[in-house]
DNA sequence: AGGTATTCACATGAAACTATTCTCTGAGTTAGG
DNA sequence: TAACTCAGAGAATAGTTTCATGTGAATACCTGT
C-alpha cells in the first residue's frame, strides 16, 4: 500500500514537472562569465577604454592600461566586451591583432610567472609543458612564436594583484620588458585589480610603464543594479516570474555590500533555481532569504570539503573554543589544535604556519579574524565565526566527519 | 597627575628546506646493416 | 651506426619550517607638583 502510493507520488511529481513550464528561459545570462549585447552603467569607462586601445586598429601599440575597482563592479566584463569588438574590427578588416584574457588568480592556468607566459604560448598554439622548462626558455619560445608574424597583441591580465602579491613584481618588469626584445610585433597590456592601492607598492620604472593610462570602476548604486537585474531578467526568465519587489531586494543585499553585481546576479539566480525546485510558478523575496542563506552555506561546505586536512583541523580547533567564549585568540587556538592532531594522529605544524591558516580562513570569510593590540596582553588575532549560526552545528559535524573524531 | 619606557603575545617577512612532478641530456645499450 | 633506454641534473611548485624582525597599547616606572 505504501509502495503503491509512494509510486504513485513519484509519478505524479514528474508529470508535474513535465507540464510545469520552467521559470528559466535562459540560465546562462545570469551566470557571471556572460557577456551581455548592452552594458548598462559603463558607457564612460567603455568609451574611454576604446579610445586608448583605438589605437591599435591602426597597428600603433595603444597605452598600456590599468583598470580598478571593487568586485562586480564590471571590470572584466568591460575589458573583455571591448577588446572582443577589437577583435571582430580587426578579423573584418583582416589586421593581425590578438586579444587574449588571463585571469591571474585561476590556480593552476596563470597564477605563477611560468604559468603566465606558457599559457600564453598554450594560446598561441604551442604546446608547452607544465613544469621542468626554465621560465626563460618559455619567454624564448613565445617571443620566438610572436615574432613570426608582425602581429599586435593585447593582453588582458585579470586579478593581476594576486599574481603580483604571489610572485613578486619581478614578473611585471620581465613583461613591459618584452616589447624592447621584440622587432616585428607589439604588445600591450590591460592590468585588472581589485586593490585600489596596488600600484603604490610597485617598483616605480614597472608602474610609469605598465599603468600609463588608470580608470577607476565605481560600484554600482542600488538603483544601478536594479536596471541591470532588470534588463537580464527580462531575457533570463519567462514573463511574470518575478515577484514585486524581488529585483529591488536583490539589488539591496548586494548594494548593502559595495555594490557588487555579481552577487546580485548570483542572488537572482539560485533564487530562481530555489523556486523551481520548489515547484513555484513565481519567484518571491523568501527565495532571496533562501538563497542567500544557501549561497553561504554552499561556500562554506565547498570550502571545508576541498581544503587540506591542516585546514579543517584548525578550522575545527576554532569551533570548539568559539562555541564556549565567543571571542578567541591565535594561541587558545593552536593549544587546541595541537590536542586534536594528537588525538587524529597528525603531526602539528608550527605556530607560524597555523597563523597563516587563520589568516587565510579569514580570507575565505569563513571567519573575522581582526589583529588587536591588548596592551601588555600583547598583539593577536581576535577571532569569531562568520557563519550564521544555524549552519553552525552541520559544519561541526561535517569536519568531525572528515576528521574521524 | 602626567609622561614615557617596557613588555607581552603574537603578527609579519624572508629565506631556506622538502617532496613531487616534469623535462632535457647524454651515456650506455641494442638491433640492424 | 642509428635508434632506444634510462639515470641523473635541473626546474617549477606547494607546503612548510626556521630565523628574524615588527608592533599597538596596557602597564610599570619615573618625575615633578
Amino acid at each position: 500500500m505504501d509502495d503503491k502510493n509512494y509510486e504513485n507520488k513519484l509519478e505524479s511529481f514528474f508529470e508535474g514537472y513535465l507540464k510545469k513550464e520552467p521559470l528559466f528561459i535562459n540560465k546562462k545570462i545570469l551566470q557571471s562569465n556572460y557577456t551581455p549585447e548592452i552594458i548598462l552603467h559603463r558607457e564612460e569607462q567603455i568609451n574611454q577604454i576604446a579610445e586608448v586601445l583605438a589605437p591599435s586598429l591602426r597597428m600603433e601599440k595603444p597605452s598600456n592600461l590599468f583598470l580598478f575597482g571593487k568586485t562586480g563592479t564590471g571590470k572584466s566584463l568591460v575589458a573583455i566586451y571591448t577588446i572582443n569588438k577589437i577583435s571582430i574590427i580587426a578579423k573584418k578588416n583582416n589586421l593581425p591583432i590578438k586579444v587574449f584574457y588571463l585571469n591571474c588568480k585561476l590556480k593552476r592556468v596563470a597564477d605563477t610567472e611560468y604559468r603566465l607566459i606558457s599559457q600564453l604560448c598554450r594560446e598561441l598554439g604551442v604546446e608547452v609543458p607544465a613544469t621542468g622548462l626554465p621560465t626563460d626558455e618559455v619567454y624564448k619560445i613565445f617571443i620566438r612564436e610572436i615574432e613570426q608574424t608582425k602581429t599586435l597583441l593585447l593582453i588582458v591580465l585579470d586579478e593581476i594583484d594576486q599574481l603580483v602579491r604571489k610572485t613578486g613584481d619581478e614578473i611585471l618588469y620581465n613583461l613591459t620588458r618584452l616589447n624592447s626584445e621584440l622587432k616585428e610585433s607589439q604588445i600591450a597590456f590591460i592590468g585588472i585589480s581589485n586593490d585600489l592601492v596596488f600600484t603604490d607598492s610597485l617598483d616605480p620604472r614597472v608602474k610609469s610603464s605598465l599603468s600609463e593610462e588608470e580608470f577607476v570602476f565605481p560600484p554600482y548604486d542600488a538603483i544601478q543594479l536594479q536596471e541591470i537585474l532588470r534588463e537580464r531578467a527580462k531575457m533570463a526568465f519567462r514573463e511574470k516570474v518575478v515577484d514585486e519587489g524581488v529585483i529591488e531586494k536583490c539589488a539591496a543585499y548586494a548594494a548593502r555590500e559595495h555594490g557588487d553585481a555579481r552577487r546580485a546576479l548570483e542572488l537572482l539566480r539560485v533564487a530562481g533555481e530555489i523556486a523551481e525546485r520548489k515547484n513555484e510558478t513565481k519567484i518571491a523575496t523568501k527565495h532571496i532569504d533562501m538563497a542567500e542563506a544557501k549561497i553561504e552555506k554552499d561556500k562554506i561546505l565547498d570550502i571545508i570539503t576541498t581544503q587540506p586536512k591542516q585546514f579543517k583541523i584548525t578550522l575545527y580547533s576554532i569551533l570548539e573554543s568559539e562555541g564556549k567564549t565567543g571571542r578567541v585568540r591565535t594561541g587558545e587556538i593552536y593549544e587546541k589544535y595541537k590536542e586534536n592532531c594528537k588525538s587524529c594522529f597528525v603531526k602539528p605544524l608550527t605556530q607560524r604556519r597555523v597563523s597563516d591558516i587563520i589568516a587565510e580562513l579569514d580570507m575565505l570569510g569563513i571567519i573575522n579574524a581582526k589583529v588587536i593590540s591588548k596592551g601588555r596582553g600583547g598583539r593577536t588575532r581576535e577571532i569569531c565565526l562568520a557563519v550564521p549560526a544555524i549552519n553552525i552545528p552541520k559544519i561541526f559535524n561535517c569536519l568531525k566527519e572528515g576528521l574521524n573524531l
